[in-house]
DNA sequence: AGTCATTATCTTACTCATTTAGATAGTAAA
DNA sequence: TTTACTATCTAAATGAGTAAGATAATGACT
């Protein structure tokens, strides 16, 4: 294969990358019995863990009304709590709740997955992870300028 | 940093890679001013060619009716057409229509990325990037992989 | 203290994508 | 030609999300 070639199949990579990785999400979503908007809210708070409601809109992109539906849903379901904030009583603070069953179900989930990398990696030598953390690294934040751009291109021309 | 830590590290780079993923889709959906079901229906049928009506269903994993009213939304946007199987007469064909305008917006939405990564790979030298098609390649296959079993385990414990 | 603008969340009414169930119509097999 | 099956569409119901505004707390300025 030609250099250009194996570039090219590199790009092919990744956009398959993508594709697996939301039919991934969306299975997991399905596993969990959680919409695929409930569940991403639910990761983004029990990766950062309590945050305000508002903070929840902010970082998934919903406006207050869906948030407050969201977090409904989450407390009905058992995984989060509201919590009222002490030093502001106009906020709501949301709060994931430990809940084994849940956390087993989730780690059922992603361990495989985990383990599965883990050993593709572990078999890599210690200059080619350095490579590949670098590379890896590099396609993210290129991914995430190009959101940042794409964002602001709507804004621009599609707001009334 | 130690090996252990980079390829936490690395495997950490791979869930950002996923959000990023999700959020940029996102984006370009918003851009081209289509729901995200309609846009992946629409690279669907743009890549894989004309295709009936129930074949899109499987591949979105969506019902009948919903398939339908994508199909009349993407056509009600210029972006398919409906044509009759000669073969099978119960068949719908779902076929993409050229359309210059559209090609020139998701041009315009892709190349940059497209460049982008580009300009990254061709900074590597001929070793790396056969080692980088080797990584992606397994990772990719084993994401595919965990995708299929996620979807058993659902079939098998919560199909009524 | 009292007023005013601001902020955080919730509520209500509405929109619209999707599901469910079943209608329609064509195909295939007995 | 009857019966079972398949492909798509239709209609009604569901439910997530938006928009606008209500509610209530905060902070700043007078």
């Amino acid at each position: 294969m030609k250099r250009e070639e194996i570039i090219e199949a590199i790009s092919q990579k990744f956009r398959e990358m993508s594709t697996e990785t939301i039919m991934f999400h969306q299975a997991v979503a399905d596993v969990l019995g959680l919409h695929i908007t409930d569940h991403k809210s639910y990761d983004l708070i029990s990766r950062f863990g309590a945050m305000p409601a508002g903070r929840l809109g902010e970082l998934t992109g919903l406006t207050t009304g869906a948030v407050t539906g969201i977090i409904d849903r989450l407390e009905e379901a058992g995984y989060v709590r509201r919590t009222d904030d002490p030093k502001d009583r106009r906020r709501t603070i949301v709060e994931p709740i430990r809940n084994k069953k849940l956390e087993r179900k989730i780690e059922a989930i992603f361990i495989p997955l985990h383990e599965r990398i883990h050993k593709i990696l572990s078999s890599y030598s210690d200059s080619e992870l350095a490579f590949l953390l670098d590379a890896t690294t590099e396609h993210v934040d290129q991914t995430r300028e190009e959101s940042k751009r794409l964002r602001s291109v709507k804004r621009h021309t599609s707001m009334k």
